[in-house]
RNA sequence: GCGCAUGUGGUGGAACGGCAUACACAGCGGACUUAAAAUCCGCCGGGGAAACCUUACGGGUUCAAAUCCCGUCAUGCGCACCA
């Protein structure tokens, strides 16, 4: 078969039909597939789009014909660095790049042969879609979940902007260029997400998704359940601490604020602030990743002010030190050297007294310093509780006095969106000197962004430099005025424009609410794990907030998520054009056809694990279609023979009915390299039937039809030319899926595998139906049985499905 | 450091606690052919005469373990002073 001229064929027809043009209003039940939209880069597509497209593809395919209105999207993720970058480098503006990159890649993802509905296409870098992406934004702020404060953010000198907590890896660096981060003290746009903490980690129970995403969305939410405790200084300035250890409360021998934390300066007294200033500057000249690693000394300054404990009244003394975080609890610690590591080692340093305060049950203190739990000590009243009783205790103690009580706390920070580059969503606020920060109205959007900028990267953002941009007026009070210069944080365009592509073309709203409704939440979200703590953290907080709202009526976005492994390169390494080990799809294709390359894809590795690239197996896949090819045209060929019986119920129709259950089963699981194989096996038996001799032709051309419909999701060009040539109606995929005979799954004859003390010994069959006893009689008949037994008793028999193990000693 | 995952032939990879190595690739042998390609058929974990031994390694639970439990090692991923 001449793929390529098939495939184009095809592809043809598939447009001219608007075969997989989504219908609103279908009555059957609709399915919502989505694999994450790209970023349009100026390469071909590269293995990656293909396993994550072309394999999502065949699973949309097979849920259409399961009966189901597909709803399947595709867009871009247009706004973002590379394309700064890269017209940094080149001088060709990010809008012109852009278009032409989603040019072409819409270009090849078309000759991918996918079942993409285009006329719901969005990019996020238009117009039309960042207005509405600037509305979402203003509802935000309506609601009070978008706020601007000054705050000491995460800067990466490379990329000249902010980055959100989540766009930083644990090691310090930048999540996208891997620059070293560092911190800088700036106003910013934050989204509140943290007010859903709580929902973000409990919804997590409802979801369909990898366990390991979900743990790490939990690791990332934090929560940590504890109390806080309200302190005084001598002179009567109260603060709070968090701890998940009010058992240890007695054992409080010092405080530490954070050097960035506001009150320092207030309680430095006058002798000391020579030295709390210097350290100050030494922590604020600390890079992040030294400030983060858990191997750095501890280090630190003494303010000279004392603090109250409210258990004991006892005095303490208050330090400031770096190994406190000024972003989570209340920036401040109370120090308990005996059962904490890190408050040991301070105390250490600063000849601070170490007091044991959890023991063992009978009152003998833990050898320090000792985070095990235990039996409250040297705690007055407390002693002898266990430190959970002891827990409660404290705080319902301090409580009682209004010095403190219950409280849960999560490692979750606020969403820092706005970003000092060029190639973005403009931020729709006005900052009036008059009536302050002004929210630019509804009807004026979208607020544009400018083409001829000056990009150049100095560390400020580039709107700065765009007067024409910058200057305007208030919309509240008409005084001139400035726009925010920032841009938004691309993940912004993407955490909503799933919903964007259930009414991609409304001009009068981001979405209506009943389409939104009908269509989401997607069934089965399909794209790579590296966005478990950011797309897929923020998409879930904006659908919760607009639900909030009342935009929208459902808790989550994604109800089944599925990562697609990553395909390597031949080396085992990661492609990259640094590396040159990228392969590239266009060779394979060019040589086997599309149909071939996806079906690779599918067959060579596991779905969910990827794995190193090796072309061994392709020809295998395309010598599979070859034969299915050469089953089909014979097929058609016999069509008239035989007339006489064939063994109905026999060998090929088990295999039949098998195949098509084990296939659908298999896709359901994305376990493409399975159902691949049981179609092998299934076109071996059809290969045995029909070489056998006794064909009749009416069941084999049945039982091809069967092939041939299972055959379609993974080999759409292929199957739906030889349906054509079969003489069936136009198109496969408005076939349905085949039923199976459930009756044919049960053979007439089993085999049965026999093992004496668990060792196989002996493989029988048997007509099916025969009852335990039977099936045991005929075991211990055989010879191979006999001799495994030989002068031992038996002890039992087990007949489980088709074993037997016979116990003998 | 903490958490999670993974570890199966020469290779990619299969196996609701139930006959380990399905389906393929590669390799070997054969048929067809003047020959090659393509196609078709057979063999294909190790060792051996046999008994046996094999799912990273060592224990355990079970009639039965790649699968469950404990420990070790290796690799990958995530978090990392979160009080």
């Amino acid at each position: 078969m001449d793929y390529n001229r098939i495939e184009e064929k095809w592809q043809k027809k598939w447009e001219e039909t608007g075969l997989y043009k989504f219908d609103e209003r279908s009555k059957k039940k609709k399915f919502y597939v989505l694999e994450m939209f790209s970023y349009p880069s100026g390469a071909k597509l590269h293995v990656g789009h293909w396993y994550n497209y072309g394999l999502t593809d065949s699973y949309a395919r097979f849920k259409r014909m399961q009966g189901y209105n597909v709803f399947h999207p595709m867009g871009f993720d247009a706004f973002g660095l590379p394309a700064e970058n890269y017209a940094i480098k080149t001088g060709i503006h990010p809008m012109d790049s852009t278009i032409a990159n989603i040019e072409t890649m819409e270009h090849q993802l078309k000759r991918m042969g996918a079942t993409f509905d285009w006329n719901t296409e969005v990019k996020t870098c238009m117009p039309d879609y960042y207005r509405w992406t600037q509305w979402c934004f203003l509802q935000l702020y309506k609601h009070g979940l978008a706020y601007r404060k000054e705050m000491p953010v995460n800067w990466c000198p490379s990329c000249n902007t902010t980055l959100a907590n989540e766009q930083v890896l644990s090691d310090g660096t930048c999540e996208r260029c891997g620059t070293p981060v560092t911190r800088k003290h700036l106003t910013q746009w934050c989204f509140r997400i943290t007010k859903y903490a709580e929902e973000l980690l409990s919804g997590l129970d409802t979801l369909d998704w990898p366990e390991k995403t979900k743990l790490m969305q939990k690791n990332w939410i934090g929560k940590s359940v504890g109390g806080e405790v309200f302190f005084k200084t001598e002179s009567g300035r109260e603060f709070s601490v968090f701890t998940t250890r009010p058992d240890t409360l007695f054992g409080v021998t010092y405080v530490v604020f954070s050097p960035e934390h506001a009150m320092v300066d207030e309680i430095t007294t006058p002798e000391q602030k020579a030295e709390i200033e210097a350290y100050k500057e030494y922590a604020a000249k600390a890079s992040e990743i030294e400030r983060q690693s858990s191997t750095r000394e501890k280090t630190g300054a003494f303010t000279g002010s004392y603090a109250i404990n409210p258990i004991n009244g006892r005095k303490v003394p208050i330090y400031i030190s770096d190994y406190v975080l000024a972003t989570y609890g209340t920036g401040i610690v109370m120090g308990v050297p005996a059962h904490d590591e890190r408050d040991f080692e301070f105390a250490t340093k600063y000849g601070l007294p170490i007091e044991p305060v959890i023991g063992y049950k009978d009152g003998e203190a833990h050898p320090l310093p000792s985070h095990e739990y235990g039996y409250m000590i040297n705690s007055g009243e407390f002693n002898g509780l266990s430190s959970e009783e002891g827990k409660k205790a404290v705080l319902a103690a301090l409580k009682e006095k209004g010095l403190g009580g219950e409280k849960v706390t999560y490692r979750l920070r606020d969403w820092i969106i706005s970003r000092q580059r060029y190639w973005g969503c403009p931020i729709p606020m006005v900052h009036c000197p008059h009536c302050g920060v002004v929210p630019i109205p509804e009807d004026q959007l979208p607020l544009k962004l400018p083409y001829d900028v000056d990009f150049t990267p100095d560390g400020t953002s580039p709107l700065l430099k765009c007067e024409e941009f910058m200057n305007t007026t208030c919309p509240v009070c008409g005084a001139p005025a400035r726009r925010d210069p920032d841009t938004m944080d691309t993940f912004m365009c993407s955490s909503w424009y799933f919903l964007r592509y259930c009414d991609s073309h409304n001009d009068k709203a981001a979405w209506d609410r009943e389409k939104v409704d009908a269509l989401c939440p997607v069934d089965t979200y399909v794209g790579g794990a590296e966005h478990a703590c950011m797309h897929l953290i923020y998409a879930r907080f904006f659908v919760k907030a607009f639900r909030d709202m009342g935009y929208l009526d459902f808790d989550e976005p994604f109800l089944r998520l599925v990562h697609q492994g990553t395909i390597l390169g031949p080396d085992g390494y990661k492609m990259s054009k640094s590396r040159g080990n990228v392969i590239s799809p266009d060779t394979y294709i060019q040589k086997y056809g599309s149909d071939v390359f996806r079906m690779y894809l599918q067959f060579g590795f596991a779905y969910i694990e990827g794995g190193r690239w090796n072309d061994d197996g392709i020809k295998s896949v395309a010598r599979f279609l070859e034969r299915v090819e050469r089953l089909a045209e014979r097929a058609k060929g016999l069509r008239g023979a035989n007339a006489k019986e064939d063994a109905a119920g026999g060998e090929l129709d088990y295999v039949r009915a098998n195949t098509i259950k084990a296939v659908g089963n298999d896709l359901d699981r994305f376990q493409f390299n399975t159902a691949i194989a049981r179609m092998m096996e299934y076109v071996n038996a059809l290969y045995k039937y029909v070489d056998g001799g006794a064909v009749n032709g009416r069941h084999l051309e049945a039982a091809v039809k069967d092939l041939l419909l299972i055959l379609a999701p993974f080999a759409p060009h292929f199957t739906e030319e030889l349906w054509e040539q079969a003489g069936y109606p136009y198109s496969i995929f408005n076939q349905e899926w085949p039923q199976y005979d459930e009756a044919s799954l049960t053979r007439q004859e089993v085999e049965y595998g026999v093992q004496v003390n668990g060792k196989i010994r002996a493989r029988i069959t048997l007509p099916a139906g025969l009852s335990a006893e039977e099936v045991e009689k005929a075991a211990m008949e055989q010879q191979a049985v006999q001799n495994a037994m030989a002068g031992k008793s038996v002890r039992k028999v087990i007949v489980v499905r088709n074993i037997v193990n016979i116990v003998v000693g």
